[in-house]
DNA sequence: TATGAATGAGCTTTCATTCAT
DNA sequence: TATGAATGAAAGCTCATTCAT
């Protein structure tokens, strides 16, 4: 039995959501600095002085708006639990079915990589800090990963995983940076990355754990 | 035996040139749109109006600052050619080479990585193009590296040189945005990334060519 | 026999006063114009809206502030009859009576001054002129005293009594600003403020009714 | 011989005070809250941009007003040496001077009043300060006056120069609120409020220095 | 009657760009 | 060629007021 008052409250959420995906729309069509707070309202068909009444001022819709998209990113990521594989062929399926979930997010909405790692980055160095350690974080959760596979023997004991879990998002975004330009085959992408992730680029043969010397 | 005329021409370049580095530092610092073009003229002394002497508008500035920063990134890349390594302990050297380098640049100048790859895209819509042009070439690059690695016989024979090479790219995208924030360790970071690329995660006695099935 | 009508009635006038103390008590401490109706309703504890179903819009209840604040006001100066005093030293001794109140008044809301003479003077034209008129109204109030005075044959019988009686106002209106900025001697004020008004500055010795000449 | 940097300064200079003209015009016309920059700039047939070319933002001008306006009221007061009269008639000759001069400057300038003392004043808390203490400035100085009679015999000995300055400096302010309304007999103002000052309101016959008890 | 969500006029302020000197 | 004063478009933000509930 909901009161008055909590009904109002989920108006309210649901308007907010409404503006942060209206404010996602118009950033990622023209750009954080090209939006204009009349812009977003408009998108809406309201009057732009409402827009005030949820949100503080035109960074923090940019913040939310971040948040919001960073949340569905991780989702994605957390979806499969770090420790659920024991084998390495578990493990690699495991690391291709982010991968095809994560091209899925990409390609269903290629500007969710802008909103999350480069509109933020030019507004102000507190915004570039945060897109910043939101990409740490997510490496960070990669390295979960990684250290389960070393932890299982499946993966080299060797392993930095530290720098190897930032490079392997690297190659995440590479992927998103890649489809704002072009459509890209999903089951290519995604089988050249775990190859390289997992097996390198070294012929079979030829192929050692150490590096050259 | 330089005319008058060409002396004045090169004082101009020279000009240009000063200013092309005062942009730099001032975007770099607080961000293109953070920076005024009054900013830039004050950090060399001189009038603000003159700056429109050399450069048609703000955007101008920034499409010559950002070419000015991308020749820097693709010199270093080049200047390996891409054919020299003829076994795969020469090309891993050649790799580790390159990737010294631009691990170097990244730390005598970490906001190179942002006047790349972040400020111009959050400009208009033709300058992020632009952006992920350059980013695709410097991918073609790369993936010139890995077909010669191919060709010799010293990669997978079946490599997406297409799909790896930006994949590649993308690891150094990593490393670049891992500077942004925290100074890192050179050799550690070159070490592990060659290490992931051509070797991949997968543990010595486990790693098999085959993607898992 | 009060119907349910003026029940009604007498329940909004009540509203409506609670509506002027409050605007007095924001007005008094950001002034009229850093003063939104919010301000005024939330120290009430109503909705904003509420406010317009008593005032007609933001001017309007300043004008009832204001009208509120200048009867308070008059009410001290009006307490002593203008004609009760028949002999110089009565009619001192009401002077200061008056001079007393006055002060107390000051004393015990300093910003009495401020919402009678201040605030609706920036307002506009018309409110400035209502002042100014209140002001009038005071000073005519005072003359009928002085006037009584030379009546009675114990005030100067060439007193200009409209000009005195404005200035002796403005001494009023001083002892009020100065109450704005630090507390001062009741005491001594009135005692000073009596003894200019009545006896003038010059030494007792040299005194004489005529100006220098 | 006046280098162009110098003449650039005094340019400036012109231009400063033609906006503090403008806005004093503008404030006096419509107030400090309904004056717009356009409205002083559109005054200037200037742009509006340009008015920040010389002024921070719209509360700087009205500091800048208020300063050039109260250098012109201490200008008028501070024009005869507090020391100078050594008899009472030489002493109310100077205050009567004071008194035209001041008058002068009211019908010559009525809005004078309100812009040193009423427009201030509703803005904010620190410029209402500033005010007061404006006031206060011309109440020590109008005290130094009164020492200085004191000192030489020809005033009361045991006045209270403190609150009897401020009691004049009221009388003057009375004097200006009053031109604001309506024009007066500068004769008749200055004889009555000098008398009022130097002779009080008493009879002469009655009078005394002693305050009644 | 009471409410507060919605509104948009209107303001201040910034800054890229122009142009007379 | 160099300058910086002038400009006004454009944007963010506030808040008095309205009105559906």
């Amino acid at each position: 039995m909901p009161t008055s008052e909590t009904k109002a409250r989920d108006l309210a959420e649901r308007r907010r959501l409404e503006i942060v995906h209206a404010a996602f729309a118009e950033f990622a069509e023209r750009g954080y600095h090209n939006t204009g707070i009349a812009d977003i309202a408009r998108r809406l068909g309201m009057g732009h002085g409402t827009f005030y009444r949820y949100f503080a001022n035109k960074r923090d819709i940019l913040v939310h708006v971040l948040d919001h998209t960073v949340d569905r990113l991780r989702a994605v990521v957390a979806r499969d639990a770090p420790g659920a594989a024991t084998t390495l062929a578990e493990y690699r399926a495991q690391v291709e079915r982010i991968g095809y979930a994560m091209f899925d997010l990409f390609v269903e909405d290629p500007q969710l990589m802008r909103m999350c790692f480069v509109e933020p980055m030019s507004v102000d160095a507190e915004l570039a800090e945060r897109v910043l350690a939101t990409h740490g974080a997510m490496s960070a959760l990669t390295e979960e990963y990684l250290r389960n596979g070393v932890r299982r023997g499946f993966l080299r004991a060797d392993l930095d995983t530290d720098v190897t879990a930032q490079a392997v998002n690297g190659m995440v975004i590479a992927a998103g940076l890649s489809l704002l330009r072009t459509p890209a085959d999903r089951e290519r992408w995604v089988r050249a990355a775990t190859a390289l992730m997992f097996d390198g680029i070294a012929g079979a043969s030829a192929g050692g754990a150490e590096p050259a010397e």
